[in-house]
DNA sequence: ACCTGAACACCGTTCAAGT
DNA sequence: ACCTGAACACCGTTCAAGT
């Protein structure tokens, strides 16, 4: 994923542009989205805390750096079977995204704070519009539907991350519902009649079922019939 | 919207609760998400960074708190008339969210970035599902169909605030679109082909009319036969 | 009960100096 | 060219003291 550096004369330089980003990892992994300070990743890789503008102007270029390297790392071959039918194409690389993100919840505050502009950012962009291109959407519906698409899993999986909040260590999927129940339990039902029925469904939010749910409605709200435009 | 605190003896308070979040939110309003800082809010009103402490234990209480009033600033009395159709409600419910949101940006990453679990925002959820009952789904599918409208409306609308970045007050719409035409203008058309074709549409996704037609599939995504459950 | 000054442990960033 | 120590202007929070 190194977007390799020229190698430079002087002494020789202790560290790496990844080796950096990787201790920003640890760090978000440990400590969520606040966790990844300048101080801490200088700390995390044994250097002075000043060390760190050696290999980025500032703490915002490492953020920046940090997420286009998340978004590399999403693969994105294995969409190439162009025989598949769109939909299970659209519905995987849906759910391969939101499995990347959650591997490193730390990280998705960082990339929903900024524009995903950069090129991997955009390589995804262009890997969604050729699906729905190959579905039979004309240019502007498909770039409609892109955005659609892209608002959907980031938001759901930047909801998801704030409820799990600034607890430690990613948690298995089954422990954040069972969590999650709990506090739904609590909830008032003389004053949130609906909300209090629907919290068991309420509190599954957090399941790549209820994400592939909202994956397949997406989809069909696409191909149902344009009748409000 | 405040909720009136028991009075006190002792020297009287110079400040009220609301008069913290105001400034927090002029705060927010002048430098975007972090500029909230509780010396900052101190300054603002005139007393010691520590004099905040007599109101809220900590930061995340003024944040919560600011959150929750928002949250209570959305008026949902105007969607009584059960007499309309309930797809209009639930876009009317959509704007009207998107327009509160979008008066103080700064608010919006505070808002998805906690568990919006508090009294007003759980008022909200139960709207939906009100409307979303009266549309004939089922309890289990309200539910679905809830969260994956609030998805919506808060995805996109962080996704606006992280693209206006950290620009000082809120631009006019168009201010905006144009702003995002220039960035598109520039992506490599032989490397990200189909995207540069889109960026006039992608430049867009700041409009109320493009969030429209999101909210517009949504409901034709839920009133589709459910073939793929 | 409310507010203050002073302090603590943080933070991002800069600058002059060393190799 | 790379790294350091020291410093600057911030930050949230606590504590003892004043009214």
């Amino acid at each position: 994923m190194t977007t390799s550096s020229p190698r430079r004369s002087g002494p020789r330089r202790s560290l790496s542009e990844d080796q950096v980003l990787d201790a920003a990892v640890t760090l978000l992994d440990r400590g969520g989205a606040s966790a990844a300070s300048v101080r801490g990743i200088a700390q995390e890789v044994g250097v002075a805390p000043n060390a760190v503008y050696t290999y980025f102007p500032d703490k915002s270029a490492v953020v920046k750096a940090l997420v286009e390297r998340t978004f590399g790392e999403i693969d994105l071959g294995f969409l190439a079977g162009r025989r598949q039918k769109w939909q299970d194409r659209i519905e995987r690389l849906a759910v391969a995204l939101r499995e990347q993100l959650t591997l490193h919840p730390g990280v998705v505050p960082l990339m929903i704070g900024g524009p995903m502009d950069g090129p991997n950012a955009l390589a995804l962009n262009e890997k969604v519009l050729e699906i729905l291109a190959d579905a039979g959407l004309d240019d502007d519906e498909a770039a409609r539907a892109c955005y659609l698409f892209i608002v959907y899993v980031f938001g759901s999986i930047a909801l998801e991350v704030a409820d799990l909040d600034e607890h430690g260590p990613p948690a298995p999927e089954a422990d954040r519902i069972s969590a999650r129940t709990r506090v739904f339990e609590q909830t008032p039902a003389e004053h949130f009649p609906r909300t209090a029925a629907a919290s068991s469904v309420m509190a599954a939010y957090v399941s790549t079922d209820q994400f592939r749910w909202g994956v397949r409605r997406l989809i069909a709200g696409l191909t149902a019939t344009a009748d409000a435009d």
